[in-house]
DNA sequence: CTCTTGACCATGT
DNA sequence: AACATGGCCAAGA
């Protein structure tokens, strides 16, 4: 596993194995991934080849806030899928990381 | 090879 | 608290 395909495969593969009601900072997926930088990671969703299989909207902002700028399927419709997902939102419209935050994908 | 842009993050004002 | 700037790395033209 974790073959070195590109970063992106391993982008890929992270973002996969994110557990559902679970979502993960753009950050944290950059450090697991072992990739250089967050913008990297953006830009690898960004592409994404496998949508279907890719659950892009549980990767979200460090601040809890989701996808600025472009939605995968629709305005909003990324907080709806995580709501149905389990995760949990706060007043403000941001992610609950304290409670949704994957952090057990902590590779030391 | 060089320049620009990009689904970010942290800091400063 | 909100807005603006800098820095990081990679891919496209």
């Amino acid at each position: 596993m974790q073959k070195t395909t590109n970063s992106y495969g391993r982008i890929y593969d992270v973002v996969k194995h994110i557990p559902e009601g679970k979502v993960m900072t753009y950050g944290q997926v950059a450090r697991i991934a072992n990739v250089a930088t967050p913008r990297v990671v953006g830009f690898a969703l960004h592409v994404n080849p496998d949508e279907q299989h890719i659950p892009c909207h549980r990767v979200v902002f460090a601040d809890g806030s989701l996808t600025q700028g472009y939605a995968f399927g629709g305005e909003g419709v990324q907080k709806e899928r995580l709501l149905k997902e389990g995760v949990v939102f706060t007043q403000k419209g941001k992610v609950d990381l304290e409670n949704s935050l994957c952090r057990t994908l902590s590779n030391s």
